[in-house]
RNA sequence: GGCCCGUUGGUCAAGCGGUUAAGACUCCGGCCUUUCACGCCGGCAACACGAGUUCGAGUCUCGUACGGGUCACCA
């Protein structure tokens, strides 16, 4: 047994919780894991509990590059702040297992010494890397199914291969028969029977642990209490169990969340065109729209209140009102969310994100990326719709000039020239060029003309954007466009229709 | 295929033996409005199926169907 074992055991508060996003670095965050973030978080802070980051990265052979800062980058861009993790240290690190590479063996030695794991010289090779096929699979789990010669070795005669030189694997002695119970906080107790479960490899031949492994190990070296996984590892959970057992340490509270899915069928994954968090940010959802929708992915707070800052969400989170079942990602309700999000913010906060997607095809300098932004907060579901919504502020667009009928309006082209041809003089007449001038020489010039003001601005708006839906009306869209080129603009419009 | 898990409207979901089975998104009407949107009002739409248990079942039990997970020296 290691000694500084009970030394680090001594590093962690009693009876606080303690939670881990134990991400591996593939070089983006997906939605799933975002969620598995946060619940970890919040089930930690909810509680005054602590909260950590561990890095998961014991396949060499997937190493990729920045990945970590990126995990790194997500939570913190989405306010999940961690107390330990591999940037800021803390009292159980290293918080990368590749960086603590030599914390495994003694452990698996331990178990090899306990009778709970052996030592395994077996050749898998052949069937490696490429072979996937079901039939490969099968013959493999065949193989570990039936007693691996290596199991029943003595003790003594491996260890001296070991010491040898011989190449090998250490897997653990799953028990062949009776059963073991898992407590899962979402799933409740699962029993499966020991004879399904096979002897895993704990070290593999480049003495690196598996995944299972370092996560034991891990898990109780760092002294989480509550453990925060997917459902795709619920079935090697009676492994864990055994091994927590067999080393005497204490089971930690499992808590098992489903995944999140693209359709009834498939998980959301990056591989088949999915977005990751990184697309969803880039493509114009708010960071805290798209936190507060996929945490209701998989868990309700039970009322009717769907909107809640990561502080509130804190206060309301309950365990016990996350679902077993897989939860269908809806773009649609995200952007339901982001629109809300967005039509939140303060007038000044929407400027400053919307701005440069404005600027994207806004280039004129004289007009105001602010005054734009004012009409836009309210119709804005995400910001990379922007771009194209305020196009033609710039550059009056080609526009037929079937645009000009509106039976609502009760306009259509004879009309609407009527109409652009009486208001281009008194548009004109104006001098001081504001949003309460122009309204009030529009809405007399109706009146005298005994038309209702849809009439009229109708085919104002029509002849200064070119485009059949424009974020803001016509003295808006007058205003903005300055002057000059609200004459210019009902001229052309005029020409158009002559 | 073995083992494990799940199943309330198109989607997210509330419900914990007695309800007219919430709410949100989407969609469709209507109102408001200088368009669209926002907002407000209204509408369509669900307990997978079959047996039990019970006075009574979306809620409990068992089967069936469908879906998912897992069965790597990947995580």
């Amino acid at each position: 047994m290691p000694n500084w074992f009970d030394d680090m055991e001594s590093k962690i508060p009693k009876g606080k919780v303690r939670t881990r996003f134990a991400p591996s670095p593939t070089g983006y965050m997906h939605v799933g894991g975002l969620r598995t973030a946060l619940y970890a978080y919040l089930v930690a802070k909810k509680s005054g509990g602590t909260f950590i980051l561990r890095i998961e990265d014991t396949d060499q052979a997937r190493f990729v590059e920045g990945a970590t800062e990126i995990i790194i980058k997500t939570l913190s861009d989405a306010g999940m702040n961690y107390d330990e993790g591999p940037d800021i240290g803390g009292p159980v690190g290293p918080y990368t297992q590749s960086q603590r590479r030599e914390t495994y063996l003694p452990y698996a030695e331990l178990l090899c010494e306990k009778g709970a794991a052996y030592y395994c010289f077996c050749e898998l090779d052949e069937q490696d890397e490429t072979e996937d096929s079901a039939e490969a699979k099968e013959s493999a789990s065949k193989f570990l199914m039936e007693d691996d010669p290596c199991r029943n070795l003595p003790y003594e005669d491996s260890k001296l291969r070991v010491q040898s030189g011989a190449p090998f694997v250490i897997r653990m002695k799953a028990p062949r028969d009776g059963a073991t119970t898992v407590s899962d906080m979402v799933f409740g107790d699962v029993t499966t029977q020991n004879k399904t479960l096979d002897d895993m490899v704990l070290l593999k031949r480049d003495g690196m642990p598996t995944y299972n492994f370092a996560n034991v190990i891990d898990d109780h070296l760092m002294g989480i209490t509550h453990v925060m996984r997917g459902s795709e590892y619920i079935s090697s959970t009676p492994k864990y169990n055994i091994l927590y057992e067999a080393f005497g340490w204490e089971i930690p509270h499992y808590i098992t969340v489903s995944p999140v899915m693209r359709d009834a069928q498939h998980k959301l994954s990056k591989r088949h065109g999915d977005p990751t968090y990184d697309d969803l940010i880039s493509q114009g959802y708010l960071p805290e729209a798209l936190l507060n929708y996929v945490a209701l992915l998989g868990w309700s707070p039970g009322g009717e209140r769907e909107i809640f800052t990561l502080q509130e969400m804190l206060e309301v989170f309950e365990i016990s009102g996350i679902s077993k079942s897989p939860a269908i990602f809806d773009m649609e309700k995200l952007k339901h969310f982001n629109s809300e999000y967005i039509r939140a913010l303060s007038i000044d906060q929407f400027t400053n994100l919307a701005e440069p997607y404005i600027r994207q095809t806004v280039r004129n300098e004289h007009i105001q990326a602010k005054a734009i932004a004012q009409i836009l907060q309210a119709r804005c579901e995400k910001l990379s719709d922007i771009p194209e919504k305020v196009d033609f502020f710039d550059e009056l667009p080609q526009y037929d000039t079937e645009l000009y009928v509106h039976k609502k309006s009760k306009t259509d082209k004879v009309i609407s020239k009527e109409m652009l041809l009486a208001a281009l003089p008194v548009l004109e007449s104006i001098n001081v060029w504001d949003v309460d001038s122009i309204h009030n020489t529009l809405i007399e010039l109706a009146e005298k003309l005994e038309v209702k003001n849809a009439t009229l601005m109708w085919p104002v708006r029509i002849a200064i954007s070119g485009k059949a839906v424009t974020p803001g009306g016509a003295i808006e869209i007058c205003f903005i466009l300055g002057k000059d080129e609200t004459l210019r603009r009902i001229s052309v419009g005029i020409e158009k229709l002559t």
